[in-house]
This record gives C-alpha cells, structure tokens and sequence, in this order.
DNA sequence: TTCACTTCTTAACTTAAGTGAACGTTTTGC
DNA sequence: GCAAAACGTTCACTTAAGTTAAGAAGTGAA
C-alpha cells in the first residue's frame, strides 16, 4: 500500500530510503469501512486525509438534507478547513466505500518538513497545483447547465457515476435527486432519437 | 506601495531588511491601466499576478460571449492555471479598474526560495490557505440558487457590487445579464412588501 | 451635438429545475 | 428473514432561469 503512495510522491520529487522510513515512521496508513464519518460537523479536528484506494466525501446538512460537494479517489487528497481556520468545521468528512487512506496532522508535517525541508517544497507544489484544478473545476461549473455538467462528468469521471449512489452525485452537480433522474431520462431520450 | 505588500506579508513572517531589498531588487511593482489584458487566451504566459490596489479579472469567451468568472481585488493574487500546467491559457485575464500590482514569474520565485527558504514555506501557507478559501466558495456556490447567492455577495463582497459591471456579474453568479436584473427586481420587490 | 456603442432593464415566451407526493426496488439493521 | 428505512424514478404542478427582442439611459468619440 505504501508503494502507492511513493510512486505518487515520486512523479514530484524522488525519495532516499531515509526519507521513506520517515514517512512510515509516522504511521500514517489506515483502513477504513465504508461509511465511516471521519470528520463531523463542529469538530475541530487536525487530521489531514489522502485517498491511496477507495473514496471519500465532503458534505453539509443544510435544512436537515445532506448536500454532497466534493468526492476524493485514488490519489487525490484533502485537507479540511477547519484545519487551516482553526475554526470548528462546517461540513462531514466519510468513506463512501471501503477505503485506504492515510491520516496525517500538522505536527507530523512541522516534523518532516524540519527534517526534510524538500517536502514542503513538494507541499507547495501540490497546493498550487490542486489550486489550479479546482479553479478551472469550479469555473466549468459556473459556465455550464446541469445536463452539461453531467454529461461533462461522464467524460472526465465516469467512475464516480459507478460507484457513488445518485442522491449524493445530485447536489455534486448542484441539482435535487428529482431533476437528475429527469435530466438522466432526457439524455437518453435525445440519444435515442 | 510597497507598504502594502509588506504589511501583508507580515502577517504570516516577519521580514528582515535584506529580505525586503531582495524582493524590491526584483522589481515587480506595475502599475496598469483600467481594460488592460494581462493574459489572452491561448497564451502560454508565465507571469503571477497580485493586486495591491484595483481589482482584475478572469474570464473566458464561450461562444463570443464573456464569462466572467472570479475577480481578484486588493490583497488577492492569482497565479494563471497555465503556469502551473504549461499548457495554453483557456481564459483571459484584464483589469477592471486602474490598478496597482505586482507581476512576478517562477525564476524570480525560485531565486527568491533559494535565498530566503522561508519564502517557500509562506508561500505554501498561503496556497493552503486560498485552496481552503476557494472550496468554501465552490461550496456555497453548490449550496444556493443564483438569488442566494446575490444576497450572499450582498454581505460578503459588496464592494464588487458597486464597482464592476452587471454583466460581468451575471456570469460571476453563474446566470445571464437578464436574469440578474430580473431577481434584483424581484428582491427589490420582496423587501417592499 | 450627434451618432454609435455599451449597459441595464423590461417583457413575452420557452425550457428546465424545484416541490411534494406516490410507488416500486434495494439495502440495512435487528 | 422480515420490517423499516433508504433509494431511484415518475408525475403534476410551481417557480425561476434561458431566449429573443425592444427600448431607455449613459458614455465616448468624431
């Protein structure tokens, strides 16, 4: 399981054996079954998360309804706002299926980045880069409809059409569970015309 | 100016005087007048923006109309998806007003990183801070319809109400010209009664 | 000053999303 | 294995956004 996470980190920078022992010194890698909240409402939890296998989400409950507004597969990683505001969170954190990740905190980062000053250095990478995707994401959002927004999601996404339940895919794309399965039968009646 | 800047950055370091010379010494101080394109689409730019006074934009022309997508005032900064990708730019981006700024480009980072390690570990800092700011946005944006999120903007940004065009509002909020001018009416309406 | 241009608003009509409810299916917890 | 809950779809109705067009108000340049 580890190997996943150096190959990933390796596609930045390369890493000795020393720095990889580091690494899992820190004990950072973690099973977790699917449905598991790691992060509640309110909590004001350290933990960062990043996905080796499985999927996780991010989600609200606004008026009682749980609005679904981010998934985080296989090598995507996230670290909640609390954890940056120190403020305690607006929204959940849980596995949607069974799921590999690793759980690190801001302690075990101040550590390697002391021993090892080119991880952040990748961290800032990282973060730039995931800034760039996430603008770009959001923009397309803002520039397309509903039915643009899933078709487009069927291009770049296809698997989280598979493996996430509609309810949940509904607020991703912004929309209620209704007008997705509407919009769903819509599609496939113009494609069968 | 230059004030400005620092005063910012103290915020998060505090800089010695060789630091602040380093950065002056690199000469990335502009000043630029309202409707200058920074960036064109297609263009393969390497150049960092941050506003210290004045407000720029980011937008894309989908089928010859604008998309006005994000707008980055004072204290906001934003580094063009294509320098991270090195891929063409997809949008364009131009002021909105005169504005004072400062360009920057990734080999005055890395110079700046080298001399001054600390520079990277604030940068980083303050990419985090943003990807977490910038998922919050996305967020609420998901989370309310297009009137909510005009009301939203009432409170948290009603500077931009009054100094950017309707228009490139509209597309900011994610609906057309005719729809903003239709549900402030109607809120106008609301308030009335 | 006038003419062209842009911006903003209004209106009528079309299209799609929200809402509330029903119903069959699947999943889950005991 | 069964009952309850959750899930997905469909429908009728309401509400709001998209579209097209027109016109008023402001802006700037000849």
């Amino acid at each position: 399981m580890q190997k996943l996470l150096f190959d990933f980190i390796s596609k930045y920078i390369s890493l000795t054996e020393d720095e990889k022992s580091a690494i899992l010194a820190l004990n950072i890698f973690h099973t977790v079954k699917k449905g598991t909240t790691l992060l509640k409402e309110g909590q004001n939890s350290k933990e960062g998360y990043f996905v080796l296998k499985g999927c996780i989400r991010t989600y609200y409950i606004i008026d009682g309804e749980e609005k679904t507004t981010a998934f985080y597969t296989e090598m995507e990683g996230i670290t909640p706002n609390c954890v940056v505001t120190k403020e305690p969170s607006e929204y959940y954190i849980a596995t949607t299926e069974d799921s590999i990740i690793t759980i690190s905190n801001p302690d075990m980062e101040a550590q390697i980045f002391e021993q090892f000053p080119k991880f952040e250095s990748l961290c800032r990478v990282l973060s730039e880069e995931l800034l760039a995707k996430q603008q770009i994401n959001f923009d397309d959002f803002k520039n397309s409809s509903p039915e643009q927004r899933y078709l487009n999601m069927l291009q770049k996404r296809p698997d989280l059409i598979q493996r996430v339940p509609q309810h949940q895919l509904a607020s991703y794309l912004g929309v209620k569970p209704q007008s997705l399965s509407r919009l769903r039968a819509r599609i496939l009646e113009k494609s069968k015309r």
